[in-house]
DNA sequence: CATTTCTTCAACTATAAAGAAGAAATAGAT
DNA sequence: ATCTATTTCTTCTTTATAGTTGAAGAAATG
């Protein structure tokens, strides 16, 4: 069975994630920026899942970095989105704009 | 293992048309609101196992209706959302708000 | 060779999807 | 009246994807 056409529930947020960090998306960063941002504490493992099965579908591109010259400073694989992940973002966002619009149980929150 | 904590994808948009339907909130008119609203061909069959899954974690409840007199006015099965439900989407809707603001990238779109 | 940082692997459960089957009502025919 | 077909809505069954964690693996420095 093909990969789903719309984005999972973590895949949306990591992608989110990607797109903050610009050109620092790689593992341990994408983790913090969902933890800081969305108090959402995710394991690495789910993080690279999640990376993996976006670049099966082509909406994020990883390559593969320069080692750093500090202690356990491994060459680190960034990950950047493509134009593909970049409309599956927009077209998830529309849809959800719309869809919690003019709802009056949702007005008049905090945040 | 425990139901996740937080709301999957699908389970989001289906709440969110319960929230929109108000007391009209059963099968049909939730996968028409869906479709009409998101662009989103669900199947009836996932539309009512979304439900389970979110009656049993408390955020939608449901109440049986009486027969209507019309053909095949078979009793229906009207969903509504719960206090925790509501603020189940507000903390979604929250972090996602959070997660794609000031993103240069998704500013100037159409939608 | 111990330690640090980062990535991959393995096992398992939840979520999602679609189609088929089931239940409950009315309409129309006999 | 009751039998049968049709309509509407719900539940069941099956299969695959998505999400989760902990542990192991790889690559660097001290």
């Amino acid at each position: 069975m093909p990969p789903r056409p719309t984005l999972g529930e973590l895949e949306l947020l990591v992608l989110l994630a990607v797109l903050r960090l610009e050109d620092q998306a790689y593992g341990v960063p994408i983790a913090q920026e969902l933890l800081a941002l969305a108090g959402r504490d995710v394991a690495l493992g789910s993080i690279y899942a999640a990376l993996d099965r976006l670049e099966q579908k082509g909406l994020v591109h990883s390559t593969l970095g320069d080692p750093t010259p500090e202690r356990g400073g491994r060459a680190k694989r960034f990950f950047h989105i493509t134009p593909a992940g970049l409309q599956s973002v927009r077209d998830t966002r529309a849809a959800l704009t719309t869809l919690w619009s003019g709802i009056p149980s949702l007005e008049g929150e905090p945040g």
